[in-house]
RNA sequence: GGGGAGAUGCCCGAGUGGCCAAUGGGAACAGACUGUAAAUCUGUCGGCGAGAGCCUUCGCAGGUUCGAAUCCUGCUCUCCCCA
């Protein structure tokens, strides 16, 4: 493959490419590159805002490179200073390695194991003495750092910013002159700490890093980024259902961004298809349809792609009872002279928040019995054993 | 070191002794309408309980009072101004 076909391959989504004249230079020395990415390792979740990058990262391992994963677990304690996350109780070597074992299974299924290598930079941050750290702060000047927007921000609404948060871009950076890294992947907002990493190096006298943003992956919610913590997110393990349906929830202004970073769609196809559903030519449920089942396709299967489209066709646009809903028993102990408190139901079953949630729900309207709305609390066993019991708009359990 | 302001429910923000589980907005959830989209309208929005009601919440700990988010004392944290 050509060096100019490699670029495109890698250019696709990418929000900037600092600079691309360097990566082209790094490319034609034709040695395996390595490939920096920084791993939160509080994460449970790959979540399909990740795996954005991961797929990126992923590109690049086609072309041979190598994918260095640097787990945050010193960094981790500061938090990137977003000002929303208070500092973070150290983690265990331990603890981390369990998180990190539990998420490599999840990133495999974008990564390739045999070209990808872990680090902790627990390591070498952690092995720093007072000294080490004071003449690293010394390579960058307090005005810089505040350049930074959430600094800034933050100044400016009088809010705190603790002395340990402006180390934070330093040890990032830092990670990069440790691992000789050669490109930094990152979300977008990572820009300016990726950047301390191209200043660090030269300073330590390397070839600074390319850094290579993608755009943030807006979350199910239409908003805010994806983020476990927000709760709008898509994770790589979902089950097929919640995949496809979580993804058809979705607004359609984000039906191209996710198009293009989340799927291997080429972009003319994209183009087209977006282009129909804006001219009304196309109906944008219908689009964002082919998008869920390429979704679900990638981390699942084509087939079960194909069953998740059918079974939402059938169970909301033709607004039939599911023809398969999880099967759930009424525990012995719920009936009281033939009746059934629904709400505790409800709630035993785990389909609302609490007993109180599921009395709202009910009296919302929110919970129906093979189509029936139910009205009442108490409710005879009998009314219950074989029908479907709807819970909001998508949960469905077959009673016995 | 000196002076001033402040900490309220998921978030913002009212509330200065009883009518406060606490006005309002946002978020969230649900209903109608739809395409599990957007916009709009409606309802819910601390927990438990069938209910009466009970329990927990207004930075933390004590105190005053029949009664405190509201008053007093101490503590913790934050911001601003001066040095």
């Amino acid at each position: 493959m050509t060096i100019d076909n490699q670029l495109a391959a890698l250019r696709r989504g990418a929000a900037e490419i600092i600079s691309e004249e360097d990566l082209r230079k790094k490319l034609q020395e034709g040695r395996p590159l390595r490939i920096k990415l920084g791993v939160d390792p509080t994460i449970a979740h790959v979540t399909l805002g990740w795996a954005v990058v991961l797929r990126k990262l992923r590109d690049f391992q086609k072309f041979g490179h190598t994918a260095c994963l640097v787990i945050g677990d010193f960094t981790a304690q500061i938090g990137d200073p977003s000002g929303k996350s208070k500092t973070r109780p150290q983690l265990t070597r331990e603890q981390v390695q369990e998180n990190v074992a539990a998420v490599s299974k999840q990133v495999y299924k974008i990564l390739d194991p045999e070209l990808t290598e872990i680090s902790y930079n627990r390591d070498w941050l952690g092995a720093m003495s007072f000294e080490d750290v004071i003449r690293l702060a010394s390579r960058y000047t307090v005005a810089r750092i505040l350049e930074r927007d959430d600094f800034t921000k933050r100044l400016k609404e009088e809010r705190p910013i603790a002395m340990h948060e402006i180390l934070y871009p330093l040890c990032q950076g830092f990670d990069s002159v440790e691992l000789r890294a050669d490109v930094e992947l990152g979300g977008n907002d990572q820009k300016f700490n990726n950047l301390v990493g191209r200043t660090l190096m030269s300073q330590y006298g390397q070839d600074p890093q390319v850094v290579l943003l993608m755009p943030l992956l807006v979350g199910t919610d239409g908003k805010e980024k994806m983020s476990q913590s927000l709760g709008n997110y898509i994770s790589v393990v979902d089950t097929p259902r919640d995949m496809y349906g979580k993804t058809m929830s979705i607004p359609d202004h984000l039906l191209e961004n996710w198009f293009v970073l989340c799927t291997d769609v080429p972009l003319e196809e994209i183009k087209e298809l977006v282009g129909a559903s804006q001219a009304g030519t196309l109906n944008p449920r219908d689009a964002k349809r082919r998008l869920a089942k390429e979704i679900v396709t990638l981390y699942h299967s084509a087939q079960a792609a194909e069953e998740e489209d059918n079974y939402f066709i059938e169970t909301f646009s033709k607004r039939n009872q599911p023809v398969e809903a999880e099967e759930a028993s009424i525990p012995e102990d719920m009936v009281s002279e033939g009746q059934v408190a629904l709400h505790v139901l409800i709630g035993r079953l785990g389909l609302a928040k609490s007993n109180g949630d599921a009395k709202k729900l009910i009296e919302a309207g929110a919970v129906s019995l093979d189509g029936e709305k139910a009205t009442g609390l108490m409710v005879p066993v009998a009314d219950l054993k074989g029908k479907v019991l709807k819970v909001g708009k998508h949960q469905f359990r077959k009673l016995s």
